[in-house]
DNA sequence: CTTGACCCTCACCTGGCGTCATAGCCTATA
DNA sequence: TATAGGCTATGACGCCAGGTGAGGGTCAAG
C-alpha cells in the first residue's frame, strides 16, 4: 500500500541515526510496522508520523520513556503535559541565568581587581578610560539601569589623583596584611587588617560578605591574582583567602 | 597539625556524598592528604579548598574532569576557561527560551483551537468569555502588550454572531478539503483551499509560515486534533499537515 | 561467485554518581 | 571477651540516550 522504509532510508528522512532508530525499538517507543522474516525492520508511513511526533517532544526535552507514555496513552492530556514541562524549561532556564550571573560576578572581580592592582599596566600615569567606558558598555547590556549607575558612579566618578589615593591605601592594607603572616588567619590582628581590605574592596563594588569570600577564593583559584599576592610575600594569597573566609564567618554570624 | 576529616565528616561538612568523595578520589579530582595503613582516607585543610573550588566550578557546570584538569594546571587562564563557559551556558538558556516559546505556541494553537472549533464545549451557544480574560491574562505575562492587544482585539472584539459566522466559514473550509482529499496536498485546488483555511486561522492568531506549517504538525501530532480532524474524514488530518506544510513551503519560496 | 552495501544482535563505553553486596575495622558495652 | 553498632573499604551494576564497534547474516549487481 503506503511506502515502506529501510532502517537506514528512515534515519535519512529523519535525521536520527540508525543506532536511535534500533534503540527506540529496544525501549518501545518506536517499533517498525514490520520485522521481516529476516528481522528485517520496515517502517511505514504511520511510524514516520510516531517518529515525527516523539522528534518533537524529544526536541522539547521530555524524557524517551515519558514520549513513550504520552504518545501510547490516548487519554494523555498533551496540554497538561506540557504545562508541567513548561515550568521545568523555565527552572532550567532560571538556573541558567543565576549561573551566567555568577560567572559575571566572577569575571567582574578578576576584571576588577586587574584593572586596580596590576600595575605594570601604566594605572598610575593615566587612567585607562577606554577600558572603563567598555566595561561599562558590557555592564549595561547585562545588568539593569541602576547597577551600571553604581559601578559608573564608583569607578569613573573618580579622578586620577582620588584614584592614586585609593590604589596606595590598597597596597597599604595589602602589605601590612603580609606582615601579619607569622599569625593565624583568624587573629585578631589580622583581621582587622581585612576589616581595612573589605572596606577598600567595597569603594569599588558593594561586597556583601558571600561575595567577599567569593574573591578570597579567587585569590587561590585565579593564578593571576596568585601570582600577584605570592610576589609580594609568598603564601599570602592562601593567608588572605583564609583570613577573608573567617572575616565573612565571622561578620555573619551577627 | 591541622584538622583531619574521615570521608563521612568532610561529606556532612561539604554537603557531597561519601559516594562523590570516593568517586572523586577515583577519577583523581580529590585525592585525600592521607591515607592510613588501613586505606582509610583522612582529608586535611587544602583538601577542603580544593573541594569547595570543585563544587564552585561544579556548580557552574563544569565537567569533572575540565575541572580536574582546570585546578591541577596552575597556568590554566581561569578567565578564559569562565568566559568559554558563559558562551556555553549563553547558548543553553537561549535554547531553553526559544524550547519555552515552542511550548508556549504550541500550548496556545491547542488553546485557540479548543475554543474554535471543539463545538461540544457549548461554544456555539455563548462565548466562554472567562476562558478568553484567563487566556489573555497568561498572554499578558508572557509576552509584550502589543502581543495582548492584538490577540485581545482578536477575540473579545467579535460578537456571538460574528464569532458564528467565522466558526461557519471554518467549517465550510474544513468541508471543501476533505472533499478534495483524492488529489494530492499540493493540487492546486487543494491549495487554493489551503489558502483560505490560512486566511481563516488569522481571523485568530497572526500566523507567519513558519507558524503555519507548525499547526499543521500538530493536527498530526496531537490527539486531540488528530481525533477532530479524523472524525470529518479518516486521513484528514495528516491530509491537511501535508497540504500546509506545501503551502508554506510554496509560500515562502516568495 | 564474489563484491560491497546493507542488515542483524550482542555488548561495552560515556558522566556523575546511587545503590547495593560483601567484607574489614573500631569502639563501647554486657 | 564476645558481640553489637557504626564506620570504613572495594567492586559491580544501574541510570539515560545512544556511540562505537565486533562478528556474522542478507541482498542485488556484475
Amino acid at each position: 500500500m503506503s511506502k515502506q522504509y529501510s532502517v537506514k532510508q528512515l534515519a535519512e528522512l529523519s535525521g536520527v541515526t540508525i543506532r536511535a532508530l534500533h534503540h527506540y525499538d529496544h525501549i518501545g517507543l518506536l517499533k517498525p510496522a514490520v520485522r521481516t522474516e529476516k528481522k528485517y525492520r520496515l517502517y511505514d508511513h504511520g511510524d514516520c508520523l510516531r517518529l515525527q511526533q516523539v522528534l518533537f517532544y524529544r526536541e522539547l526535552g521530555f524524557s524517551l520513556l515519558e514520549i513513550r507514555d504520552l504518545l501510547d496513552d490516548p487519554d494523555f492530556n498533551t496540554a497538561v503535559a506540557l504545562h508541567d514541562h513548561r515550568k521545568k524549561l523555565v527552572q532550567r532556564q532560571k538556573h541558567m541565568t543565576s549561573l551566567i550571573q555568577t560567572v559575571d560576578r566572577t569575571l567582574a572581580l578578576m576584571e576588577g581587581e586587574d584593572t586596580m592592582t596590576l600595575k605594570d599596566k601604566d594605572l598610575y600615569q593615566g587612567f585607562d578610560r577606554e577600558k572603563i567606558d567598555r566595561w561599562n558598555r558590557e555592564v549595561e547590556e547585562k545588568y539593569d539601569p541602576e547597577t551600571v549607575e553604581e559601578s559608573r558612579s564608583n569607578l569613573s566618578k573618580m579622578s586620577k589623583a582620588q584614584f592614586a589615593e585609593v590604589q596606595k591605601q590598597g597596597d597599604r592594607v595589602t602589605l601590612a596584611i603580609a606582615e601579619l603572616m607569622d599569625k593565624e588567619p583568624n587573629d585578631p590582628d589580622v583581621q582587622a587588617q581585612i576589616k581595612l581590605h573589605h572596606a577598600w574592596v567595597e569603594n569599588f563594588y558593594e561586597c556583601p560578605l558571600e561575595m567577599y569570600r567569593g574573591l578570597g577564593q579567587l585569590y587561590i583559584e585565579n593564578p593571576e591574582f596568585t601570582a600577584f599576592y605570592e610576589k609580594i610575600k609568598p603564601g599570602l594569597a592562601t593567608f588572605m583567602a583564609e583570613a577573608m573566609a573567617h572575616f565573612a564567618d565571622n561578620e555573619m554570624r551577627y
